[in-house]
Formats: structure tokens, C-alpha cells, sequence
RNA sequence: GGGGGCGUGGCGCAACUGGUUAGCGUACCAGACUGUCGAUCUGGUGGUUGCGGGUUCGAGUCCCGUCGCCCUCGCCA
């Protein structure tokens, strides 16, 4: 079937084009019918433009254009007119137009919509996933869609005019033993054994390095298998990069020119470079966070000298425990209601706080029910190392330092956010540096990987095993924008003996390490250059340039929050046929 | 796996402590209207209150179970 070919978008229509004879094809995203004269906008990816019919001067065309229904998709020529004084549309951008219709073809017809659409009217999101079709027409969408793709192609620009190579690496690979939970796929071929999508080509890239493509580039879609969150999806976008013979500044200034790329095409803003560097004990120390909110300070502050000076035996007892106490000052808290403070021990309980002890901040002392614990001196050492004025609310957890830090630190964003301080038009990047290589898992009782068990140690002779592992520094750093952790990367290990003692130590023993990874080995015994990297998450970077609330809008088919896709109802399940075939027998719960 | 929230015409919401015929907006349909742009006016269609059970004279409302969606803790090297 042949139809009018358009002239123009439905957004490229300006008085200046008054007199033209153009075709527009798009979708009707309104009606407006006068009995006589009737408008039509049609509506595409770049714009809306009014077209009016007019029964008097185009009969047979305006008596077929009353069928027009929404959705509808059709092909409009016809007169580009200025329009009437009084009846310009200062909104739009092709405001100063419309067209006056001279033919009509309807491409397709469409049913009545389940829901309208129209950036004003907000549909549940279950039913926008159901129908996405209809969901992404509409501009804020796009406009999603959109800005995406501009900064995908500005990083890869900027990083391709810097020397970097553009490698795909396997989506069928091996699983790996930890991390997050692998998406499995079984194979065929061989009965009883498995590929696992990648969780990140981490182990690739080093291998490119190794076999010295020195630069290496990747917009790759990872997959983990683990539970969701309005940020978090199973397969998600990484901008992966690694370099060989670089150091830790090298990397971060690729990414501070990739990233100035981004936010310079995508939203026209220059953002300040090079960022912020933050160790990352400073950032534990006074926001609680390794990926802290700069936007605003409201700073921390150890209380645990206060607390072993006091007669208060909550405190106290921490503290003999090797639990440490930590307060904040929240400005204008003091005023607030009851229900409101017992909000806060609410926020804090939930990262495993057992409590949240508060004091008042008078003009000249420092009031509360725990305040008679505290001498009058120490009331006022109190107040000057906390910063407080009149009218601030103290407020303080004891516990372990793990829980003490979180729970503060989730409560200083919540009151960034509830004294309206996080703007998501303001953008404050900083690299947290020189994270710990090791973590302690409480859960499994054993040092786990604090970044990955290929991140490079500080100190190659990894001073401080078996003693204190917790006192090894990695090279690893993360990005955080606004206290969103946007990415991570490092210096890679490249030398087998150290790789060999980081493996051992983390309880994959020689014949295990072999098994997983064996490949890596090998690799770094041939001459593996020294090297590194970062990946940056892409949905979270564009989620955070639009200032949304999660990565569903700015991926174009997303799953829900129990993975599974509205539109395809994926997962599914196969004909046992299909079963057989892949050697897989299911074992229902 | 745990916690919280939601589920009522196509869509978005309402219905006080259980109590008339489940209401409003919008969409949809029909009619009117020649300058609107979230058009307007008039009229109309449309409901197994997610599903299953229970309590009660009576359930949208209470209880139990179940399904779906959202947020979140754990989890996410």
C-alpha cells in the first residue's frame, strides 16, 4: 500500500513556512469537533501541529475526518496557514500554525485506548506496562527514550575520540561462583551443564587488556539475578571501560570527560571537573554512606567521647561492647511535633537501629529526658562539636559501627530531603576513594571481597594478612551523583601471585581457582599489563539527568517489581518437548 | 524470605463507625455547536467492588486464604 510520504514532522511547522503544501503523517492525540470547522492535533515523536478542516472549502475531506478517532494513524496534506489573530497557541512550539487540511488517508484505525495518551493523565503503572505501546507515545517517554540515546552516543564519542575500542564480549558465559545470583541458560549440546548470563564483562575486558587492545570500550546490558527495586532491574546498562598502563587518576579523568560529554549533550550543563574526592573512611566518618549526598551537609559527628563521659547507661553499655555512638544536628528539629521525632526512631529502626535518643537545643543548654545524664559542661562541649543552634534537634544511635553509620546516614538523606534540600536539578558528583578490600560478612563469618576479588591492594605485598584484613586498602573507587552510586571501578590485579593470594584468602583454594578461573590465570602469566577500569550505570545516570525516581522510565520495556514483563508474559512456561530437549526436568516448590 | 501500601465502570478516584438503588471526574456513544487547543453544552451506555471462603439480618467496608502491582529490609562480589 502506497500513502502520502511526509514533508515535514509534526514538529518543524513555523509561520514562516505559511503558504507551503505539506504531508504530515502521525497518530490523532486530540479532537476537537465545532460542528462546522474541525481540529485535529497530530501528534509524532517530534512535536504536536494543529490540523483544521474546514467543511466549506473541503467538503468530502472534513465530512471523513469527523470518523477520526484517537490513535488513529493517518496522513494529512494540505495548506500550512498562520494562524488567525487570537487563536495562536503560545504553548506549542508550532503554536503560530496549523495545517489546513486539503487530503486525508487513514493508515490505520485504531480501538478506543485503554488509557489516554497524554503526559497529563498518569495511568496505573501495571496497565502502562501492559500496554507500553501505547505508554511510550508519549512525549515524556521519548523524551526519556531521547535524552538516553544522546548521552549513550555523547560517552561514546567522547571515549572513541580518546582511543577507545569498541569490543562485544560473550552474553553466554560461565557462571561464576560469587557475586549476585547468575542467570542461568542451559545447553543443548553439552546435557547437564549451563551457561550463566554475565553479571558484567569484568573478566573479558582484563582479558582485551591482557591481549593489549589497551582500550576498551562497551555499552553493556548485564544481568543478576537478584530481587528488584524502583533503581535496580535485572538486566540493566553499563558503560564499561578499561585501560592498560593507567593508574587510579588516569581512569577518573576518562570518566570525567565521558560523563562532561554526557551531561554537556544531554542536558547542555557543564559540570564542574575534575569532581570531588572523598577517602572513604571520611565519608563513613561524617555521612554515615559510602555514597554520600553532597547536595547539602549536615554533617555527622562521633559522640562516642560524650557518650563515655556520660551517667547514661544505654550508651555506656554500647560502648563496652565495642558498639561507638554518633549523633547529628537537625536544624529547626527541636520545634518539631512528637509524632514527627518518633518518625525519625522509625527511619533509623529500620536499618537496625534500637533506637534514636534526642535532645533539644535551647538558646543556652540542651534539654530532653536524657539530658540529667549529661553534666552541664559536657551538655555544652556537646553543643559547640555538634554545631548546634537554638531550636536544632540532637539526635544520636549507639550500636555497632556498621549500624550506627547506615541508620544515620539514611537519616541525614531523609532530612536532606525533608528540609527540601536535594534539588535533582543540582548535580554534585564525587569519587569516594580508597575503599577496604575486604569486608567482614558477618552472616557467613568470613572476609568477603569489598569490591571484587580482582580489585588490586594498595600495597602488593598485602601487608596486614592473615592479621587485620580489614585494614587493606583497595584501589578501587566508586562515582556517586547526589547520593546515587553511579558506578565503580579500580586497578586491576595483574600480577598471578597476588591474584593467587587474594583468592586464597577469600577461601577459593588453588584447585577451586583454577576451576572458575583459571582463564584469568593463565592470562596474567603471559606478560598481563598493569590495568584498570570502570563501568558507569546507565539507567541510573539518565534517571538521575531527568531527576526520576527509578530506572523504569528511561528503559523502554522494563519488568516488574516480581520480574516478569506485562507486555511479553515472560517468564513463561515451555512445552516439556522444549524441556527434553535442553536435558531439564522442573522441580516445583 | 520479612515489613508496609494498593486492588471499586475503559482509566483516575470517592463511599464516616458494616446499613437505601455503589458516587464523582474523565474516556466512550449520540445529539447540538464554524476558531478550538485538557473545547463547550445536552443526553446516554457502562460495575460479579481482583479471586475464593467465612462472620452477620445485612459486607466495597470485618476475618482467613490466594493472586497481581508498588515501596522497602535482607539480597545486589
Amino acid at each position: 500500500m502506497s500513502f502520502p510520504r511526509r514533508t515535514h514532522t509534526c514538529g518543524a511547522l513555523r509561520p514562516s513556512d505559511a503558504g507551503a503544501r505539506v504531508v504530515l503523517d502521525g497518530w490523532v492525540a486530540s479532537r476537537r469537533d465545532h460542528g462546522g470547522v474541525l481540529f485535529i492535533d497530530l501528534r509524532d515523536r517530534y512535536g504536536t501541529t494543529q490540523v483544521v478542516f474546514h467543511p466549506e472549502r473541503a467538503e468530502e475531506v472534513a465530512s471523513r475526518a469527523q470518523a477520526l478517532r484517537a490513535e488513529w494513524c493517518v496522513a494529512v496534506t494540505g495548506i500550512v496557514r498562520e494562524r488567525p489573530a487570537g487563536a495562536v497557541n503560545r504553548d506549542r512550539p508550532t503554536g503560530g500554525i496549523e495545517v489546513e487540511a486539503t487530503e486525508l488517508a487513514v493508515l490505520s484505525e485504531s480501538a478506543v485506548p485503554p488509557f489516554e495518551v497524554d503526559d497529563r493523565v498518569e495511568a496505573a503503572l501495571e496497565l502502562r506496562l501492559k500496554h507500553r505501546v501505547l505508554d511510550l507515545r508519549r512525549p515524556t517517554i521519548q523524551r526519556n527514550l531521547l535524552l538516553r540515546s544522546r548521552v549513550l552516543l555523547a560517552i561514546r564519542n567522547a571515549l572513541a575520540a580518546r582511543g577507545f575500542v569498541e569490543v562485544e564480549t560473550p552474553i553466554l558465559t560461565k557462571a561464576t561462583p560469587e557475586g549476585a545470583r547468575d542467570y542461568l541458560v542451559p545447553s543443548r549440546v553439552n546435557p547437564g551443564t549451563f551457561y550463566a548470563l554475565p553479571q558484567s564483562p569484568q573478566l573479558f575486558k582484563q582479558l582485551l587488556m591482557c591481549a593489549g587492545l589497551d582500550r576498551y570500550l562497551q555499552i553493556a546490558r548485564c544481568f543478576r539475578d537478584e530481587d528488584l527495586r524502583a533503581d535496580r532491574q535485572p538486566e540493566f546498562t553499563q558503560i564499561d571501560l578499561e585501560m592498560a598502563f593507567v593508574e587510579e587518576e588516569e581512569i577518573r579523568a576518562e570518566l570525567e570527560v565521558a560523563i562532561g560529554a554526557a551531561f554537556r549533550e544531554g542536558l547542555g550543563l557543564a559540570v564542574p571537573t575534575p569532581f570531588e574526592r572523598l577517602p572513604h573512611a571520611a565519608a563513613m566518618a561524617r555521612y554515615g554512606l559510602d555514597k554520600p549526598d553532597l547536595r547539602f551537609d549536615l554533617p555527622l559527628h562521633d559522640a562516642t567521647p560524650f557518650a563515655a563521659a556520660s551517667s547514661f547507661q544505654v550508651f555506656r553499655s554500647v560502648l563496652e561492647t565495642g558498639g561507638i555512638v554518633k549523633g547529628m544536628a537537625i536544624p529547626g528539629g527541636g520545634a518539631w511535633p512528637r509524632k514527627e521525632i518518633d518518625a525519625l526512631g522509625t527511619k533509623v529502626a529500620e536499618f537496625g537501629a534500637k533506637g534514636l535518643a534526642t535532645l533539644k537545643v535551647e538558646e543556652a543548654d540542651l534539654t530532653g529526658a536524657i539530658a540529667k545524664f549529661f553534666e552541664p559542661a559536657l551538655r555544652a562541649r556537646m553543643r559547640e562539636a555538634f554545631g548546634a543552634k537554638a531550636g536544632d534537634l540532637l539526635a544520636f544511635v549507639a550500636g555497632p559501627p556498621a549500624v550506627v553509620n547506615r541508620s544515620l546516614g539514611e537519616l541525614r538523606n531523609a532530612m536532606g530531603e525533608r528540609l527540601r534540600l536535594r534539588d535533582p536539578k543540582t548535580f554534585r558528583f564525587c569519587w569516594v576513594t580508597d575503599f577496604p578490600l575486604f569486608e567482614w560478612n558477618p552472616s557467613e563469618k568470613r572476609w568477603d571481597s569489598a569490591h571484587h576479588p580482582f580489585t588490586a591492594p594498595a600495597d602488593w605485598t598485602l601487608k596486614g594478612l592473615p592479621g587485620d584484613p580489614g585494614s587493606i586498602l583497595s584501589r578501587s573507587f566508586d562515582l556517586v551523583l547526589n547520593g546515587v552510586e553511579l558506578g565503580s571501578g579500580g586497578v586491576r590485579i595483574h600480577r598471578r601471585d597476588v591474584q593467587e593470594k587474594v583468592f586464597s584468602f577469600l577461601g577459593i583454594g588453588p584447585q577451586a581457582a583454577r576451576e572458575k578461573f583459571g582463564f584469568l590465570l593463565d592470562a596474567l602469566e603471559y606478560g598481563a599489563p598493569p590495568h584498570g577500569g570502570f563501568a558507569v550505570g546507565v539507567d541510573r545516570l539518565v534517571q538521575l539527568m531527568l531527576g526520576l525516581e527509578g530506572i523504569r522510565d528511561v528503559m523502554a520495556f522494563p519488568k516488574t517489581a516480581s520480574a516478569t514483563c506485562l507486555l511479553t508474559g515472560a517468564p513463561s512456561a515451555v512445552p516439556p518437548e522444549q524441556l527434553a530437549e535442553l536435558h531439564i526436568r522442573p522441580v516445583l516448590p
